[in-house]
DNA sequence: GTTGCCGGGAT
DNA sequence: ATCCCGGCAAC
């Protein structure tokens, strides 16, 4: 379509040579209705739910000459967001009652910390609108049994290595899963990390019953006042509280949870392991290992200058960012130089970075906002070839993806 | 206004 | 897996 005859007005000498953008130009063709249905991923069981949205992308040039028709999107997140909730509890099938039970606990949850927007922990998402973010991460993160594979990143793969693709997940949802489990509630599952003592994971009064990354210890703190007693476990801290100040039984059965009203939970930062390379270890270390041995944390990312430095040592995906930029550019049709960092496929764990804020009531500000990430000032594939030599820019940037032709 | 690119949709 | 685009923040 769009003939867009090169101006070829025969000039008096010689047919001006003309560059135009001939690329894919009849590429996407006006196209039938969409149907968003917005499939959670592990409950698609949304019916009702569909707004037809005729949507086309005529697409006949570069830039400027596109039209979009209908604005949705608000209304849609709002779907989304129902369907979350609304599903919530949609099993498979039938269960042991402990199963059911449990399901509903988890449910339960997930909903509570659904609607309490977490207060600190203020993810890097926009500003606008933070719950959103969250709420969006702990979907991808928490709900899908196997979530999403590709998580994070557009793409991944090593070329040959490789693992089967869908591997990588696991360790994460399961991760970000802990959170929301009832202690005994995988029955045999062997979990527990370091950081969830069957007791803390009941606190769920606490903002967040997040992720915690390895290089803190956790400590648990009396809070009663002249006791400010410090132990390492939840278990203990509660067993304390129950025993020496509630004056409660020993045994710790029905825990009521007044014992969580007093005590706190603090980290200690231990973080001396710096050495970036053992990082490598395919999913985040923090889940698989049961003793969490520190893996490292990057308080300050090496490489990109602007990365987006957050103090915590749980910074966001900023060292993941910064293999991928180097490791996988299997997208990338020409110039790939080689594909470094062996093998060990990097299944990045992404997603925990909303997750990760550690502390909470005695976590001190250290500084919540970081500066967002500013844009490489470098000029990329666009600026440099144009939009009317959009076929020489790289494919990242082809894609609106970050460019790995000319990285910052 | 433009540029870089994240998040996510479509195929 | 690949391609594309909406939209946003940084310019
Ligand atoms: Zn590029």
């Amino acid at each position: 379509m769009v003939n867009l005859n090169p101006a070829v007005h025969v000039g008096p000498t010689v047919g001006r040579f003309c560059v135009f953008p001939h690329r894919n130009v009849m590429q996407r063709v006006p196209h039938k209705v969409s149907h968003i249905r917005v499939c959670m991923f592990w409950s698609q069981a949304v019916e009702g739910e569909r707004a037809a949205d005729g949507r086309r992308t005529g697409r006949s040039l570069e830039g400027p000459e596109r039209e979009r028709d209908h604005t949705r999107s608000v209304s849609l997140l709002e779907q989304k967001r129902k369907v979350v909730s609304s599903s919530i509890d949609v099993p498979h099938a039938r269960k042991s009652e402990e199963e059911v039970d449990m399901d509903k606990v988890t449910a339960a949850m997930v909903l509570t910390s659904l609607s309490t927007s977490p207060l600190v922990r203020s993810p890097p998402v926009k500003g606008t609108e933070g719950l959103n973010g969250w709420w969006k991460d702990s979907g991808g993160g928490c709900f899908t049994p196997s979530s999403y594979s590709s998580s994070g990143y557009w793409s991944w793969s090593g070329p040959s290595d490789q693992s089967n693709p869908s591997t990588p997940s696991p360790p994460l949802s399961a991760d970000s899963f802990k959170p929301f489990r009832t202690p005994g509630a995988n029955g045999p599952a062997p979990d527990d990390a370091i950081d969830d003592q069957d007791g803390s994971s009941l606190l769920f009064d606490e903002p967040i019953p997040r992720k915690r990354k390895n290089s803190m210890k956790v400590m648990f703190k009396c809070l009663w006042k002249n006791c400010g007693k410090v132990l390492s476990t939840a278990a203990g801290i509660q067993r304390h509280i129950r025993t020496i100040h509630l004056g409660r039984n020993w045994d710790s059965d029905c825990s009521d949870g007044e014992e969580d009203f007093y005590y706190s939970e603090i980290k200690l930062n231990t973080d001396s392991v710096a050495d970036g390379l053992s990082s490598l270890s395919p999913v985040s270390p923090s889940v698989l290992s049961p003793v969490a041995p520190p893996p490292r944390s990057p308080p300050t990312t090496p490489g990109r200058s602007h990365a987006h430095s957050n103090t915590t040592p749980l910074s966001r995906s900023a060292p993941s960012a910064l293999y991928l930029i180097h490791s996988d550019h299997a997208y990338q049709v020409r110039d790939t130089p080689t594909k470094t960092t062996s093998n060990s496929n990097f299944s990045i764990s992404w997603q925990s970075p909303p997750v990760t804020f550690t502390g909470n009531a005695l976590m001190y500000p250290p500084m919540s906002l970081l500066s967002r990430k500013s844009r490489g000032e470098g000029r990329k594939c666009r600026k440099v070839y144009g939009m009317e030599n959009r076929d020489m820019w790289c494919t990242a940037c082809r894609w609106k993806k970050a460019c790995q032709r000319f990285t910052d």
